[in-house]
DNA sequence: CCAACTATACCGACCGGACGGTTGACAAAC
DNA sequence: GTTTGTCAACCGTCCGGTCGGTATAGTTGG
């Protein structure tokens, strides 16, 4: 959704030197990260990179922040995609795990995955923004009118899809998915 | 289960080192795991550690070779504490990553996390053998008796409680818990 | 029995490179 | 003329890995 700030847009320097670092980690890992690399791709030399982040701390806090609001609006405007209702939330969390393209899906998780590594690497603390975001997330399943531990249920198993996309532990097949989705759907019900 | 080889226990050296590695990391983080510390910690010289751990990669290596291994052990005997049936496996699931005491269920995740976290930083690729180890709970799942999804739901499940501890997003309470142990034993039911 | 030799386990000084961060200069904008 | 954005050179540190050396325990030959 969010406009793609990349191709041929030549976005403010800050912008640019988020994207680069991201681009960075996704590409070639967490370790490959530095400064001078993050510079170079950006486009700046280095002391124009920390002219906007002080620190790699502050570069990384940057990228997080970024990533938290993105992941909040997506988890909103999901939201806003399923009929109101008992079960909304479920609903929402099973249509961002399990019923996007897998290319859709793949791109969430990798962005996601590359600055949340990168960030807890740095220091777990950096995921404090996040760590909101998911409490918010957690009192709106509880409060989703679904049997107790219903939404849980559901959301920590699409984390775990997530953790598995992210180190590649394994990717489900189109018709696993469909049937995950169906057994999930189960939970799905007032009183099961 | 296995013996405490720590306390007061002189173990040969290579071990001394993969416990001084685990220990760091998980007191102090990725980062702070260098040769010199390990080193140290294991009580020998960074040239004696360099004799049986011939790289940092090798060292990593060790580790999560090691780990592996005991994942998989205790999947194992996890399986053999569950009446046979269908769903066994995903009962044995269950058990662990909600039925367990949260002090086991703590010991267990920061202990795979470090390891994971630190091989996966310095390689991806070092994962391989817990890929595998993975890989065979999968088909272990595939072939429990249940609904198709149900089992893939249950252990994705469990995954994401893993994951939320590993980077401290969330904890269930103890009622949580429960509820989610309740909703996800729905899914035990043959045809739900 | 002993001397020569080898293998194993370990040590710690050192090297080279990388990386985060500093500094001083410089040009355009206001 | 000062603020803003950018640059390139430089510095100190840290870390992975190398290397020459040592001590102990076998092993072998005389």
């Amino acid at each position: 959704m969010i406009p793609a700030t990349e191709t041929a847009a030549p976005a403010d320097a800050p912008t640019r030197i988020l994207d680069a670092a991201e681009a960075i980690v996704r590409r070639a890992g967490v370790a490959s990260l530095t400064l001078e690399a993050a510079a170079r791709e950006a486009g700046v030399s280095k002391g124009g990179l920390l002219y906007h982040f002080a620190s790699k701390e502050a570069l990384l806090a940057g990228l997080l922040n970024r990533m938290a609001h993105f992941v909040a609006e997506d988890f909103t405007q999901g939201l806003a995609c399923q009929p109101p209702g008992p079960g909304q939330v479920a609903r929402a969390m099973l249509a961002w795990g399990l019923e996007l393209s897998q290319e859709a899906m793949n791109e969430r998780c990798d962005r996601a995955a590359a600055v949340f590594l990168a960030a807890f690497h740095q220091d777990p603390a950096l995921l404090d923004p996040m760590r909101a975001v998911i409490a918010h997330m957690r009192e709106a399943v509880a409060a989703d009118g679904l049997a107790p531990g219903a939404g849980m249920a559901i959301m920590a198993a699409m984390d775990g899809l997530f953790m598995a996309r992210i180190f590649g532990l394994y990717t489900l097949t189109d018709p696993e998915r469909q049937a995950m989705r169906t057994a999930l759907g189960h939970l799905l019900e007032p009183l099961a």
